[in-house]
DNA sequence: CCAAGTGCTTCGGAAATCGAAGCACAGGGA
DNA sequence: TCCCTGTGCTTCGATTTCCGAAGCACTTGG
């Protein structure tokens, strides 16, 4: 339950779904998840970071740690899902515009 | 990446998480979700009818649809990793203690 | 020395969320 | 008939969260 609660939190999906292609810097990152607030993403990577599933590099550069790698893979049914789902929305409005 | 931000929602993934056993009412169905506030469940609720997502049944009672099935079913992994991150974390919780 | 890029912080306003109260309605007794 | 209880759902003020622009300290390269 904790878990769809941390889940459930605004950009944490985005970001370890961002952050599977390997390390990348803050502001790269903040970038690829549609320039979302600095502040947000500060503290977001804190709290990804708290639950083990983020590390910061020494050169201050963040990645998934094997943990956060587990999460991405559970969450390609996810990203699966939701391809086919596009699909049946745009299905349905062309439907809809007949 | 709609998805991501559906799911980025708060309550949102928890919602489709209760919804597996089957129909239920509004009021029961804000019990399981820790009380979860009222107005905020309404407007889950009907933005998870807008997604097709979720239905609501003539006596009133909702469910998951067929697509809702389907996410439910991309969740699962998820599911399960949450649980062995749970062990993760008390196990790190006693090592800390020592 | 300067310009540009980085990680990160601060802060005021906007938006989402909460939570308690209550409305209208539907049974089910007494 | 009149309550009493439970339901789905709405309203609204207070709180929390989020946003976004600005800027600071630092590093790198010219």
């Amino acid at each position: 339950m904790a878990a769809l609660d941390l889940f459930g939190r605004r950009w944490n999906l985005r970001i370890v779904w961002e952050l599977q292609h390997g390390p990348i810097g803050f502001r790269a990152l903040q970038e690829r998840c549609d320039n979302m607030s600095s502040s947000v993403l500060r503290q977001r990577l804190t709290e990804l970071v708290d639950a083990a599933l983020v590390e910061q590099h020494p050169d201050s550069t963040y990645a998934l740690t094997e943990l956060g790698h587990g999460v991405h893979r559970a969450l390609r049914p996810l990203g699966r899902w939701a391809a086919e789902w596009a699909e049946t929305l745009s299905a349905a409005d062309s439907e809809d515009a007949r």
